[in-house]
RNA sequence: GGGCCUAUAGCUCAGACGGUUAGAGCACCACACUGAUAAUGUGGGGGUCAGAGGUUCAAGUCCUCUUAGGCCCA
């Protein structure tokens, strides 16, 4: 019988924990889970926040300062609350919570209001779906007030929803204290930037040929008709080569010019022909007449022209400028200044068509161009609706995409010779040379998908180009992540920037606040930019049918008054202000949300102006042309700022099979199912450690997020459970956040606490950075050696019961659930607060690493350690020297043993060797182990010097002619080298019988023992027989402490092992009662110990 | 057609200033270890650094061209 160990007694009882301090788990015991369930805690956590008003209490407990100069700033960029939210919107709520959670506990105070985009053409189209109607003219006849109640109802359709997702990605917003773009409040503040760009003059009204969508009614922006990627569409149209009579007298009169255009609704509004001045033109004899067209395309038309036409006549483009031809159709005949050959030479190229392009004015932005410059009027025959009106009578109704074919029919009546109704109001002498049809990629409209058509529209625009100079300089004082959108993408397009159309002729948005008159005789424009002025001049306020001041259509369009510059009196016809019927683009909206949010400058003027820029936001790199332009825009034009100092543009996200997410194709996990089986935490682990906040893009899968909680969550909630574990066990009760709990003499400690220290450094200053993936990484890093060196070599003290263990862990603990709070921050509240009894993690300070030791050599010396023994089980592992066969000895060399000294034990311990000794480099016995120089030549030091002999240096060096004079002289290759051009490093020579020997990564090298006398192998099986009593008493499910009594049988080599290592054993298992017999009980479990031992092991619980 | 980015192990990605044996994580195989761990350790297989040319004593790294992909623009 064998004495259990003298401190078993005090474990015996099973004490009150003392882990958790605190839990929200209801269960029985309350004891920390081996395997928890991460999803119920968060669960758990989630509901303790919304009782306890966590998130308020970490906002105000942080103080503003004068002038909230200790307050960070962040903008949230709006989303658009009529769909439910996807992995896009996740990834960037994930980094809106991170920041501020890390500056909150740096001290700052740092609010987060949510927002809600809610005009636009989405809830337009959403209320018309629901409603049965396609028309801007039902909507008027549906009433312009009942419309726009719908698109109100549409867009906060989901805003619940929303929330619940936000909320259990446990990302921290004021949702009670949101800001709406809708809100009368905001809107005055849009009225007001309209009226400050227009007071500089950076507002004007024009006619612009837009990208339009004739389905929903409304001109698109730039920026809008590049939404996404399915914009551009091949479509097949018909395309057609159409010759124009030459009108002017001379040699060319009578030929046909030729055009070529895939938009043959395009004919009627012709106005004249375009050519490139260098582009070498010919005309051809053809059925008698001639056609013209650049030499370049003539054999692309050889089926019909030949393969060797005629030429009568050649040229250069210029010299076909202002020649007049026919109109191809009568409709506008006697336009002014119409129907000739104009310039256009960027636009003219001879890779496809005829190189004659066809200009009708308002159908084409390079149409537009040149008919302005040639002092030609747009013509505009196609209604709002996309169908053709007066004057085009043959096409009245008709959509123009439906009209192609009768225009084309009608051209192949003229061509005939026919007249009447069968040619239409196509001119004489206009002929159809070819009809084909045409595959090419097309824009649809990101809403509808409809084809779009360009059109000329009345439109309000914001001079972009007149300040853009300026938003490139500003844009020098922005931090992008990734940096080279700083000037690729952000700048390129800052450099390409255009006008902005920002008025859309619908129903839902901010209106245009311009008042015109009605009588072009007494012109007035009157802009208003408040509540304040529109009541001043009109008398009222604009009010809906609550009778609350509200700027919606229609409730704006009431407001009309006298014109006062018009001196007639209402009988005699006074004219009337009346506002401009249009809203502002939606984009305006998302870019005054700086100021919008908090109804600058009708209040809050001061909080705003020192909070102005943002120190950070974040969205997805689409924005460059969306959120982060137009904020850019605004900042610029009004402040002459920047809107934010710190922007990441993170990439897109895509489906696990690499392509768009998509519905259909179900290719990305449920983000219901992952929150429910894997967890926030885990999610935002997984997105947050991507390379996608570098700009990449990142593809979902499950198992990507399991990883995370593998490699991370689950490391660092067993440390927590193996704390309190043994804590509990030993009543011990850590003083976590006084001074000496960091005092540890241990080395092991001491090593923990300085690695800490390093960890919270970097951490710190990569979350400085918004390096958030790079935080992940180091993290990982760091839970790594916490878990696998520190907590598995460290056992045995914290077994042992030893206060200095458990208050360096538990310190530790404590700072890495802080660092690591923002990252996780639900994991690290049920471990941060079971371990301190705290409130919430998330009110505690950033860890200062400035109270934690700092000692760099015991870290590196330590990191050495960790080497060493690496080294020594790869030696064992060739030498095929079982782990648990313990061996006598390891020598290790060193240039430096004295500071791996104070680790013999651990390194012992960790291999398994009776001893370890260090042994100096230089010293004479290191020489005996049969070591050998080599040489290295450092190319970088040496390259410069010695140029290409350096390569003989190098090669010498390797082949081994090389020799170090009596004087210290190296030569190498045959050339002299000097200090600084070399390193002379030791290897270790072939071991002698009973050793192995390595080299360490670092320099030095091991000598291991491995020398097996009887002693060793039979302490080797009498340690097997421990590890397998363990694994059955684990088998038989006894506790940790349960004791045990313990019979073992086997071969005479087993019981004389079993028989000489007794004390070890018993102590080992807790065998209060142990028998060594030759005769097998029965019922034993036989076990393989040593070398094809077999044992058989009986236990009970005593 | 132009601009920006990317191309490195089966997968996802690192690889300051050019320096001569290109790394990590995951995955795979074998062995070891395990009374905190859902782990871990050791070893192994696995690479034309997209291709071609150039600069250089020396190129994954710098230059040119080509190819492929992504984003943006026309």
């Amino acid at each position: 019988m064998a004495e259990p160990q003298t401190t078993i007694p005090t474990r015996r009882r099973r004490p009150a924990m003392t882990y958790p301090k605190v839990t929200t788990d209801s269960a029985d015991g309350h004891a920390v889970p081996s395997s928890p369930r991460f999803p119920e805690i968060e669960e758990r956590i989630l509901a303790y926040w919304a009782e306890d008003d966590t998130f308020r209490a970490s906002v105000e407990q942080r103080d503003a300062g004068a002038n909230g100069e200790n307050e960070f700033v962040f903008y949230d960029g709006p989303p658009f609350a009529n769909g439910l939210p996807h992995y896009g919107h996740l990834l960037t709520g994930y980094v809106k919570d991170i920041v501020p959670r890390y500056q909150t506990m740096r001290g700052k105070r740092v609010e987060r209001r949510f927002g809600w985009d809610t005009h636009g053409l989405p809830a337009e189209l959403e209320a018309m779906r629901l409603n049965g109607i396609k028309t801007t003219d039902e909507i008027v006849e549906m009433g312009i007030d009942k419309f726009n109640d719908a698109c109100r109802a549409s867009v906060l359709k989901y805003t619940g929803e929303w929330r619940d997702y936000v909320t259990r990605q446990a990302r921290w917003v004021d949702f009670d204290n949101d800001y709406r773009t809708m809100n009368p409040e905001f809107m005055e503040s849009v009225l007001w930037a309209f009226k400050g760009l227009h007071d500089k003059g950076l507002v004007y009204e024009g006619f612009r040929v837009l990208p339009y969508c004739w389905n929903d009614e409304t001109p698109l922006s730039n920026h809008e008709l590049r939404m996404d990627d399915d914009v551009y569409k091949m479509r097949q149209d018909p395309a057609v080569t159409v010759g124009f009579k030459i009108t002017t007298p001379g040699e060319l009169q009578g030929t046909r010019l030729l055009i070529w255009t895939t938009t043959p609704w395009t004919l009627p509004s012709n106005l004249a022909v375009m050519v490139g001045s260098d582009i070498d033109y010919v005309a051809v004899d053809h059925d008698g007449t001639s056609v013209l067209l650049a030499q370049a395309r003539l054999a692309s038309y050889s089926r019909e022209l030949g393969d060797e036409p005629t030429i009568t006549w050649r040229g250069k483009g210029e010299d076909l400028l202002g020649l007049t031809y026919a109109p191809p159709f009568s409709y506008f005949a006697d336009h002014e200044n119409a129907f000739r050959v104009v310039a256009a030479d960027e636009a003219v190229t001879t890779t496809d068509g005829t190189g004659l392009v066809h200009s009708a004015g308002a159908f084409g932005e390079v149409d537009k161009e040149v008919t302005d410059r040639e002092g030609i009027e747009p013509v505009m025959p196609v209604g709002k609706d996309g169908r053709f009106t007066h004057p085009v009578e043959d096409y009245a109704g008709m959509l123009v995409f439906d009209a192609n074919l009768h225009i084309i029919d009608h051209l192949k009546a003229a061509t005939r010779g026919e007249q009447g109704e069968a040619a239409g109001a196509v001119t004489p002498g206009t002929v159809l040379l070819r009809r084909e049809t045409y595959d090419h990629s097309y824009p649809h409209c990101w809403r509808c998908r409809e084809p779009l058509i360009y059109k000329g529209v009345s439109s309000w625009f914001v001079e972009v180009t007149a300040f853009k100079q300026r938003m490139m300089e500003l844009n020098q004082d922005i931090r992008w992540t990734p940096e080279h959108i700083k000037d690729g993408q952000f700048g390129k397009w800052l450099e390409n920037a255009r006008d902005w159309s920002i008025t859309r002729n619908r129903f839902w948005g901010s209106p245009v606040p311009v008042w015109k008159s009605d009588d072009p005789a007494y012109p007035r424009l009157d802009v208003y930019g408040s509540f304040a002025e529109i009541e001043r001049d009109f008398g009222r306020l604009p009010r809906n049918a609550a009778g609350e001041p509200d700027l919606h259509r229609p409730w704006v369009d009431d407001l009309t008054r006298p014109n006062p510059d018009d001196p007639r009196t209402p009988e005699q016809g006074q004219s009337t202000m009346r506002r401009v019927t249009d809203v502002l683009d939606v984009w305006f909206d998302s870019g005054s949300m700086s100021f919008g949010q908090v109804h600058y400058p009708f209040e809050n003027a001061e909080w705003f102006e020192q909070h102005f820029p943002a120190d950070f936001i974040v969205e997805y790199i689409g924005q460059t042309r969306g959120w982060f332009y137009t904020l850019h825009i605004l900042a610029t034009a009004l402040f002459d700022k920047p809107a934010f100092s710190s922007c990441i543009s993170h990439g897109i996200v895509l489906g696990s099979d690499g392509n768009k997410m998509s519905k259909s194709l179900r290719n990305y996990p449920d983000v219901s199912e992952v929150f429910d089986r894997d967890g926030a935490d885990a999610m935002r682990w997984f997105l947050m450690a991507s390379p996608i906040l570098r700009g990449g893009n990142l593809v979902v899968t499950e198992q990507g997020i399991r990883d995370a909680v593998r490699q991370v969550m689950i490391p660092l909630w067993n440390t927590w459970y193996f704390f309190a574990l043994y804590a509990n066990a030993e009543q011990y009760e850590a003083s976590v956040g006084r001074a000496e709990s960091l005092g540890s003499d241990d080395p092991l400690d001491r090593y923990l606490l300085a690695k800490t220290r390093q960890y919270v450094e970097q951490l710190t200053a990569e979350l400085d950075a918004y390096a958030i993936a790079d935080a992940c990484e180091t993290t990982r890093t760091f839970i790594d050696v916490l878990t696998n060196w520190y907590v598995r070599r460290s056992r045995e003290r914290f077994w042992e019961g030893k206060p200095e263990a458990f208050e360096t862990l538990a310190a530790v603990l404590d700072v890495v659930c802080r660092a690591v709070s923002p990252l996780l921050p639900l994991v690290t509240e049920e471990i941060w607060r079971g371990l301190t009894g705290g409130r919430s993690v998330h009110l505690a300070d950033w860890p200062d690493a400035t109270t934690l030791p700092a000692d760099d050599s015991l870290v590196a010396a330590m990191d050495q350690v960790r080497e060493v023994c690496s080294s020594t089980s790869a030696l064992r592992k060739a030498a095929r020297l079982r782990n648990r066969l313990p061996l006598a000895g390891l020598t290790v060399v060193v240039d430096d043993p004295a500071a791996l000294q104070p680790f013999a034990a651990i390194i012992a311990d960790e291999v398994n060797v009776k001893s370890v000794r260090f042994l100096a480099a230089d010293s004479e016995e290191a020489r005996g182990y049969g070591v050998e120089q080599k040489l290295t030549v450092n190319a970088r030091a040496a390259g410069p010097r010695l140029g290409k002999d350096v390569q003989l240096a190098i090669k010498g060096s390797k082949s081994g002619d090389w020799s170090v004079a009596e004087d210290g002289t190296v030569t190498a290759g045959g050339l002299a080298l000097v200090e600084g051009e070399y390193g002379l490093e030791t290897h270790v020579g072939e071991a002698a019988d009973g050793a192995a020997t390595a080299m360490l990564p670092g320099g030095g090298f091991l000598v291991l023992d491995t020398v097996v006398t009887a002693e060793l192998a039979e302490e080797g099986v009498a340690r097997d027989l421990v590890r397998a009593v363990q694994q059955l008493r684990r088998d038989s499910g006894l506790d940790v402490t349960d004791r045990i009594e313990l019979t073992i049988s086997g071969s005479p080599a087993v019981l004389a092992a079993a028989r000489a290592h007794e004390a070890l054993i018993a102590g080992e298992t807790l065998a209060t009662s142990y028998d060594v017999t030759e005769a097998g009980s029965p019922g034993g479990t036989p076990v393989q110990v040593g070398d094809g031992e077999t044992a058989t092991l009986a236990l009970e619980r005593a």
